[in-house]
DNA sequence: TCTGTTTCATCAAATGTTTGATCATTTGGG
DNA sequence: CCCAAATGATCAAACATTTGATGAAACAGA
């Protein structure tokens, strides 16, 4: 990175590396597991973190399952529709409060997420064997460290 | 993750909780960064990526700059059409090979790129922060073996 | 030289994401 | 009790991404 030091003297080098290497990874992953596990069973990443979060923790309200799953409301509304399309979860309004939706698993999607589930998981685990068991827990130790940190840098969250 | 374990005994919590984090803090910065940097500024992410590379290292070859960038030749291709439209960079068939496109950023996504890059690497200090010098080191150790390893694991890659 | 294959870029269709606006319902203060 | 403000979901428009197909140019071998 030696033209951004030159032209830009005040660039924060290792910052810019932590998090370069930080994406790159993560999209290795990503793109790894989205290509290899989800898109030939003809799912999505995204669609997979709905339906794992419905599994382990049953039916809940979407507003729920939107900060479980990390996406914005309107972003899992969006989703909905493809996901209640091909019958793998039903949206129902929801009884004490009427503009609230309970979403639920359909059975179809019940075992679905089984199948789908294990496939990923073997692909983590193969990942997981590029480090030491100790590095592992390392690397989930800075990362929840550095999250933690964002409070204090006054870091934007998803609504 | 005991549902998880309970219904799957086989299941690698511990794989799966490090691809989880790995995404969870990944996608906090990203978040972040988006929408605190770039799109304010009516950029997006994946376009920052594109206009840094060619900042970085000049002109060059579309097919280079799709991987630099990470990305697919497709999807540079449609976002080509955005920042080509926004006067940023411009497209131009190559001379000695006429299927190729040569890629190089206009005055005004030179000076585009020096400031979205400055307020986005302030940004990155701040997270930087969160972390001792010799945890950054650390970190970037840990995310460069889990991709070297990457390979052994028969991983899918992008073309 | 001609033909079959590879390579670069783009297109098409489907999906998912963002921000900002809108609609309905609920809640809370006067 | 009523009306304003907050809340949950959806919509709309713009973007970016994926896979698979298509068009065009370069290459390689007979």
């Amino acid at each position: 990175m030696h033209k951004a030091e030159r032209e830009l003297p005040s660039v924060n080098a290792e910052a810019m590396r932590m998090v370069l290497t930080l994406n790159r990874a993560t999209s290795m992953v990503v793109y790894d597991l989205e290509s290899s596990v989800h898109r030939p069973r003809g799912w999505t990443w995204p669609g997979f973190r709905v339906l794992f979060a419905l599994w382990l923790a049953g039916p809940m309200e979407a507003k729920t399952t939107a900060e479980i799953s990390g996406m914005s409301r309107a972003a899992l509304s969006a989703l909905l529709n493809t996901l209640e399309r091909d019958g793998l979860l039903s949206r129902e309004r929801a009884t004490h409060d009427r503009r609230a939706l309970q979403l639920s698993l359909t059975d179809e999607g019940y075992g679905a997420i089984l199948g789908v589930f294990r496939a990923h998981n073997r692909r983590e685990s193969a990942w997981a064997e590029a480090l030491e068991p100790e590095e592992r827990r390392e690397l989930v130790r800075l990362l929840n460290k550095l999250m933690a940190g964002s409070t204090d840098a006054q870091a934007k969250f998803r609504n």
